[in-house]
DNA sequence: CAGTGAGTAGAGCGTTCGTTTTAGTGCGTG
DNA sequence: CACGCACTAAAACGAACGCTCTACTCACTG
């Protein structure tokens, strides 16, 4: 009883492994398998292999972790109450997946790194889209649109990095820490 | 003409290595080739096998690391004028190494999450190690010892992201957008 | 001078990797 | 019924993986 397409399972079996094991870690059997589909499917709907696996992946990733934020952003009205709610959500999100599922894109984007690949491409652009959500959010509180944008990529980057920090240390504190310094940096800007 | 023993040129190129494409996309014998040494003297001085090369290479970006901040914490009075500094040192590195060399241990720890290993252990040790540092510093500016701790974890964490953040996007500007927002933020507390 | 142990050198073990290949399903259209 | 197409299934490819093994050099000690 599958509710989804093959092509379908394949691509979020491939988005939750990577996530954990990252772009090396994870083999297009264990995916096939994951996804309770066969190699064969798996290099039909994929003839790029395993790098279009992951690009697919990634995307789906960028999504997901899009609308948690949009989840987050949407539930307050002040700026920092937003990004600090952002900070509380990603960590029940993390303690509840037993610190597994992190950010869906930082493992594969450090290991691909140098040469230029449509991996890290699609983890530059997932990342992009993220700093959007946030810069839209501050924009729409008033925000000038310099400051906002600047604030939303250290929001960004700094939930990223609390994230592995959470992980690593399997706490919440690093990041629920993060919530609640960028709201004092963003309540001093208005 | 080498000048360091076969020991330490297997450490350091296993520590450029990992740090640059992650604990699995490591092999032993490209360490080992990198090293001017042979698999042989690999296993010889490292019995516990890949896993064991991993760690002392991971202490060894540790302290790597740890040198880095000092010398930019070392080089400013002020706490938020040290941090920025820190930042600013990070996006020189990071720029100058072609943006392959960041954080030495974020890429080893996403990828072997999950079981308690030593890899994630001396990560988790890396990080408090650079933690400590900044809030030594902070401590030393006079800052009380809760805010100095928490503050010190936000800076790393921050750190952290925007050097990610850099990598993928081969620009120096989310770690100095990092640094003067950590600069900020920290002013606020004093 | 024989002996010992640290260190070097590399062949080869079994396994897994990503990929290719070939065969075979089910199914809607002509 | 026959044809083409989308999809599944699994065997097999060469290459690389981590690791073990044996053989060897060489400085030092009794």
């Amino acid at each position: 009883m599958q509710t989804s397409s093959t092509h379908d399972r394949i691509v979020v079996a491939a988005s939750r492994l990577i996530q954990r094991q990252g772009y090396v870690g994870t083999g297009i059997k264990q995916i096939a398998k994951e996804a309770d589909a066969t190699l064969g499917s798996v290099y039909h709907f994929f003839p790029g292999g395993k790098e279009a696996v992951a690009v697919a992946a990634i995307a789906h990733g960028r999504e997901e972790f899009a609308d948690l934020l949009r989840t987050a952003l949407d539930g307050e009205d002040g700026p920092a109450e937003a990004v600090d709610a952002c900070a509380r959500l990603l960590a029940r999100e993390l303690r509840t997946s037993g610190w597994t599922d992190g950010c869906p894109v930082t493992a594969a984007a450090l290991e691909t790194l140098g040469s230029d690949n449509p991996i890290q491409q699609a983890c530059a652009d997932a990342l992009r889209t993220w700093q959007n959500l946030v810069a839209e959010k501050l924009l729409g509180c008033g925000f000038p649109s310099p400051e906002a944008r600047d604030l939303a990529a250290t929001v960004i980057n700094t939930l990223e990095g609390a994230e592995v920090t959470a992980q690593v240390t399997r706490s919440e504190d690093p990041l629920l820490l993060a919530g609640r310094h960028l709201s004092r940096l963003i309540a001093s800007y208005a």
